[in-house]
DNA sequence: AGCAACTAGTTGCTAAGCCAAGTAATAATT
DNA sequence: AATTATTACTTGGCTTAGCAACTAGTTGCT
């Protein structure tokens, strides 16, 4: 029963550790290239700008599927980018219940600056991956995602 | 400017992105895996509890370095272990600011309905990589781990 | 011996994750 | 038209994570 089953006992144990390890590292060290830019926003409060960058007025709904977040967990990180004043909710006039996340023109500037810390971070992230590495890595996590669920 | 840097700037926009969900998900489906088999423990609690199925005994510190958890979170989860009565926490004889982490009796035997659940999950995580790929896949998140901090 | 520096673990705060339950508005049924 | 189901979002509870400040015990220095 060697290899009839193609997946070695102790690698696989050891790889859904090594992805969730790398994935929790950079989180941290993305946190610190914003922290050190005296950037005062989370990682994940990022994610959710950046995407709103992509689309502005999106429901959080959207937000949370695009960002694999839950929707409590939008609920509240749109609450902290409102208090902030980076974002703004406005009611949808053709559907009440739902609101359309709105960019400020503080969160369109914090954007800005944002940018470039985040390009430094992922520099030095990937800096011993060649491009075809980074497309072999994504191919592989991509199928471990899909088999999942 | 168009590959001087070896990384293609929306790939590597993406790749982080891909790491995180793919984290996300292996934790979910693992957690279901556990949930379904009728046991009462969260992913994080069976790592610590997995780590000392290999060696009892360790430290709280060593345990958060071996699990890149950070000391904080292994006291709590520590807390959550010695409550539903698998772990124990005796006093080091050597050093009265340490405590050994030991395994139950109670502890020993969820391990052993664990186990099964968890090589179920595996395998469907890595249905459709190869050995191979699987040492690939490692290597390369470990390359991006070594570059981070 | 006495004081500084370090180490192991704890506690508090905030953010984020998942779940389950709740509200309010819209869509579907009959 | 009235009831039912669904949808968008919110709230509360519990776990994990990171940070900073704290206690208490240990080691090093002089």
């Amino acid at each position: 029963m060697l290899s009839t089953l193609g997946i070695n006992e102790k690698r696989s144990a050891l790889s859904g550790f090594v992805i969730e390890r790398t994935a929790k590292r950079m989180k941290q060290a993305c946190q610190q290239y914003l922290t050190q830019a005296g950037i005062d926003l989370t990682v994940d409060q990022w994610v959710i700008l950046q995407e709103l960058n992509q689309l502005d007025g999106q429901g959080q709904n959207e937000l949370a599927r695009k960002t694999f977040k839950d929707a409590p967990t939008v609920t509240r990180i749109i609450d902290l980018l409102c208090q902030k004043g980076l974002t703004k909710r406005i009611v949808a006039p053709d559907d009440r219940r739902k609101f359309h996340i709105f960019l400020t023109q503080e969160g369109r500037s914090t954007i800005a600056e944002v940018l470039p810390a985040v390009r430094q971070f992922r520099l030095q992230a990937y800096q011993n991956l060649s491009d075809d590495e980074l497309h072999t890595l994504t191919d592989l996590l991509d199928r471990i995602f899909d088999s999942l669920l």
